[in-house]
This record gives C-alpha cells, structure tokens and sequence, in this order.
DNA sequence: ACAAAAGTGTTGGAGCTACACCCATGT
DNA sequence: ACATGGGTGTAGCTCCAACACTTTTGT
C-alpha cells in the first residue's frame, strides 16, 4: 500500500436548532492556527483508530458541549484542493438536528467561542463552509416533504401551531393550516397529551407528542409520509 | 494541523451495466498485495493533489477502461475501522451508470482482470465491498422512481419494451404496460425515431431517444418525475 | 394459421385542493 | 367587547389503478 499519501481527513456538521420560529446553525470560533478568531462549523481531524462517526460526536461534545437528536452522514467534499490552506484536506460532512432548549452551549478544546447563527444571514465563512451550509440546508428541506424530521427539532412536547411555523419557516411557503393538521395527524404517529399551553392570549393549545416507536412500526409497514403544499 | 494522522483515502465505484435483461456490475481481480487475486470493486487510494473525482475517473479508466454515463457520489464508508486489513482506510464511495455495449474492457495498472458480474449472483467479496454495493443498488432502486436514470443503462436507440424489462428486473416488480408506457411518454423527454428494431419475431418496435436538454428544460421549470407500480 | 412481441382507451374511485367560520382565552 | 391564536368539514376535481384486445411481423 502506496505510504506517501499525504490527504487529511476531517468532519464536519452542520447543527440545526430551531427556536422562537428561526432556524439556526451552530457555529464555533476558532482558537488556534491561520484561522483563529474566525467562526466556522464545529469540526476537526479525524483521530487514528476513531470512526467517522465518534468523530463528529466528539467534535460536537468538546467544542459545543452537544448531544444531537439527529444525525447522518451528509456528503464528503473533496474536490476543491485548496479548501484548506495548510494542507489539502478532505471533509466528510454530516447533518444533525437538535432542540436548543435541551443544551447549554460551552466551547472548548480548540472552540474558544460558540453561537447559534440565524441561518438566514449566515456570514461567509472560510473553507467551503458555505457550500458545505446550502447542501445541508437542501437537504432538510428535502427531507421536511418525506420523512417526519421536524419532530427532532421541536421538544418533546409541542402545539400543533409549532409544527405548522417550522414549516412554513424552513420551506418559506405558506400552508393551508386544515389541510396540514389532517395529513399530519392522518399518519397517526403523534397524539395528544393531556397538557395545554397557554400563550398568554388566544386559545390555549393542545400539546402533542411525536411517538418514535409507532412511527418506526408504520415504516416498516412501508407508510409514505409526504407534505405537499397548497 | 496535527500531523500524525494515519489514514489512507481511497474511493471506489460501484458501475452497473444493463444488458440483455440483467444488471451487472463492474469488478477487477486484483494484481497484488495481501488481496492478490481477489474480485473487488474498482478503486484505489486517492494521489496527492488529486480531487475526489478526478481519481474515480481515473481508477475506473486504468483499472477497467471505462468512461461512464453517469457518476454520483455514494456514501463514505469509514466506520469499519478494520476494513481493510493494512491499515486505516476511509473509502468515498460512488455510484456509476454505463452502457456495457459502449466499452471493450482491458484491465491495466493494479488489475489483472476485468468483468461484468451479475449483480443477483454476486460472491462475498473482501473489505465491505458487499455494503457498498447494496448500498448502490438500494440507491439505484430508488432513483429509478423519481429520476429518469434508466436511459443512462440503455443504448442510444432503444425500443420502449427495453425500459420496461430494465424497470421489471431491477425493481423485481411487475408493472402495467399501458399505464407504464402513458406515464413516461407524458414527460415529453423521449421521442420516437423513425427507425424500428426487428428482433427475429413478433412485430417491429419503434426505437426511442431520450432527450437530454428536453429533459434538463423541464427540471428547472420544476417536473415531478415519479413511477408508481401497480 | 399460429406464435410472439408491440401497441392502444376508458372508467371508477381515492385523495388532494380550495375554501371560511366558530371557539377559548387574555386584556 | 375585542384581540389573539386554536380548531374544524365539505365538495369538486384531478389523477391514478385496473383492466384485455388488436396489430404486425416471422415461421
């Protein structure tokens, strides 16, 4: 096996968190080396004997302080070979999904900072982090149509109007709310609790919650969950 | 950077070819080293200074005299930390389409050998190169249904009964004819030639082209292209 | 004339789109 | 009483699934 292959291997993430009817990513500040200070996806080398996977889930522990609810593998970019400057270095990039209310952010390690950046004036950021941003966000809105992914992004427990803002938020299309609320509750994998919200004014809410297991039976029997829009 | 990270990048493809009502797939015996004489998927380390996709096209060229119709990125496999057995090696995996009647196969460089392997008999094959390639056929099964990829397997010039066995045996499903054959000439992206094919009995067929720009034209104006089985 | 593959229309029903008013609470 | 957000039913229409016989050629 040919030993002067000198590529490094990188993950990087793409952290949704959606609140208060805004869809964020998170990002991290660089401590260290020729981009220090600048903010940029949590990341990093991948380490010798890991896997791809315990390194993202590493990266996110130290430099966030995150545990996701959601994560997969989203696409390995390689083809610019100066995405980084100090070496040609290849990223293999997933795409996770998170409640922020569950997490207290903390930035360690070489993370000297931590923020959740509305994704709606992401600024540029060095490497391909952009590019890397818009596949991610692609791809969400993709699976929002046809796969129950919102659910990771909303506590536990949620007014249907939740449900209907994230949607609306993340595809920047309007629904028609009675149509939504009827295929949604159609799949019969979210009920009713007990509990109602109240908002302050306006009709207090019934609070759902997204049943994991049920869902996962309907799949096997080969459901097809799929949103349209009006 | 840290730098004694010790893992090779290497990519390898899974190309499928259609031919007379069977898919196939791509393998190369390999010339040397601890897998001598073994059928794998094409591929191979990634060279310094070399794009991911630059060294697909360039394995599948030496390895198998290939250039194919069609070429995606698949999935990257690197959480198998023991997959091959010389050291730490992450594989970027692709998905590849070709016409087989397009390419006289010649191995050269790392490959003694060359063939197309029916895809339903396929052997236990070293590394996970069994993953890949269900995980490319799952691809390919799913494709098929919204986006007109079957054309990529065909000649140029192919009499409509020929999507349709490539439609049955790939989906091992069985479709309805009438309502198979409605369904993809209402796409207006392929159109007839003026030639018919006579295959020794039975009546003449009409030969069809796809029309690529035809079909490119009506993507961005939004088509939805998707095949339900009866 | 018969075997083999190509070609072709219609109908019933499921599921989607479109659409507007009443309800429960706070102020 | 009014403002705010939550909750609900129906009718028309579109599009899909189901279904079988005729045409053209070779032998």
């Amino acid at each position: 096996m040919q030993n002067n292959q000198n590529i490094k291997i990188a993950v990087d993430a793409v952290v949704f968190g959606y609140q208060d009817n805004a869809l964020y990513i998170l990002l991290i500040q660089q401590k260290y080396g020729p981009y220090k200070d600048q903010w940029v996806l949590p990341g990093g080398l991948v380490q010798n004997g890991e896997t791809l996977t315990t390194a993202v889930h590493r990266e996110l522990q130290e430099e966030a302080g995150i545990k996701v609810n959601y994560l997969e593998q989203l696409y390995t970019f390689g083809d610019d070979i100066n995405r980084d400057q100090r070496n040609q270095v290849i990223s293999v990039s997933y795409f996770a999904l998170v409640n922020p209310e569950n997490f207290k952010l903390s930035a360690a390690t070489d993370a000297q900072d931590v923020k959740w950046q509305n994704i709606s004036n992401t600024p540029t950021l060095p490497f391909d982090h952009n590019l890397i941003i818009d596949t991610a966000f692609k791809r969400l809105k993709a699976k929002l149509h046809y796969q129950p992914i919102g659910f990771d992004l909303l506590p536990k427990k949620f007014p249907f109007s939740d449900l209907e803002h994230l949607y609306t938020t993340i595809l920047e299309q309007e629904i028609d709310r009675r149509n939504f609320r009827k295929k949604i509750l159609s799949f019969d994998f979210i009920k009713k609790s007990n509990e109602k919200q109240k908002t302050g004014s306006g009709r207090p809410a019934q609070l759902f919650t997204f049943d994991t297991n049920k869902y996962k039976a309907l799949e096997k029997n080969g459901i097809h969950f799929e949103i349209k829009f009006a």
